[in-house]
DNA sequence: CTGCATCCACTTAGATACTG
DNA sequence: CAGTATCTAAGTGGATGCAG
């Protein structure tokens, strides 16, 4: 086995696939970045539209998160209306594809 | 954008990548199956062992779903004391190239 | 050794209202 | 349009004890 022994800002012991899923994880944020990565850059409330059932609370805490880790890019224009719009950083691009598999798997599994 | 619209067992919803999410996703599942995946058959405590943190509880609880999914085959050994040993399924197996990638990815994005 | 049930603290997410 | 704050209901996981 050569998963190397790894700690998380807790001190607490992880092995680098849950540093992953600590990044990408839970019921958003992959289908979040899928369309970010097949569509290239949304505005806030597209992106909003492809995501059938996520809360406005949701998807900005979401974002925020996956700004934070780098994945995501944030570009705010400052206008009225306002207008954002979110993209992958290069970081982000290097998940496209593990989340390419996922949507394969998913399909091919149903 | 090639994914399917998909319904799940709500009626909800759902693209393929959420269908993967719903099978692998969460703190442990993807790290179980990893421990699986590359030591091929485990003891219930043995298993325990490679997941530090991991509640008695919560581990039945995931391999439970684990199994209901199809993803993973329990063998029960009617003996006392008890032994039971987990694998991957063919099913399961499928999976390691998700698996793969996101240690792959963890490792190298620390 | 393996698994289940119960109880409870804690976390999480939805609804709603508000801001620039 | 994009984002924040608060309140609250529901979900989740940990501790513990019991069983085969």
């Amino acid at each position: 086995m050569d998963n190397q022994i790894q700690v998380d800002e807790n001190g607490k012991l992880m092995c680098s696939i849950e540093y992953t899923i600590a990044v990408i994880g839970g019921k958003w944020k992959p289908v979040i970045l899928w369309h970010l990565g097949t569509d290239g850059t949304l505005r806030y409330n597209k992106l909003k539209k492809f995501l059938p059932g996520i809360t406005h609370k949701m998807l900005s805490q979401q974002l925020k998160e996956l700004e934070k880790d780098g994945i995501i890019h944030r570009k705010q224009y400052n206008q009225i209306p306002p207008k954002v719009e979110y993209s992958l950083t290069e970081k982000g691009y290097t998940l496209m594809p593990i989340l390419k598999a996922m949507h394969r798997w998913g399909a091919e599994h149903w």
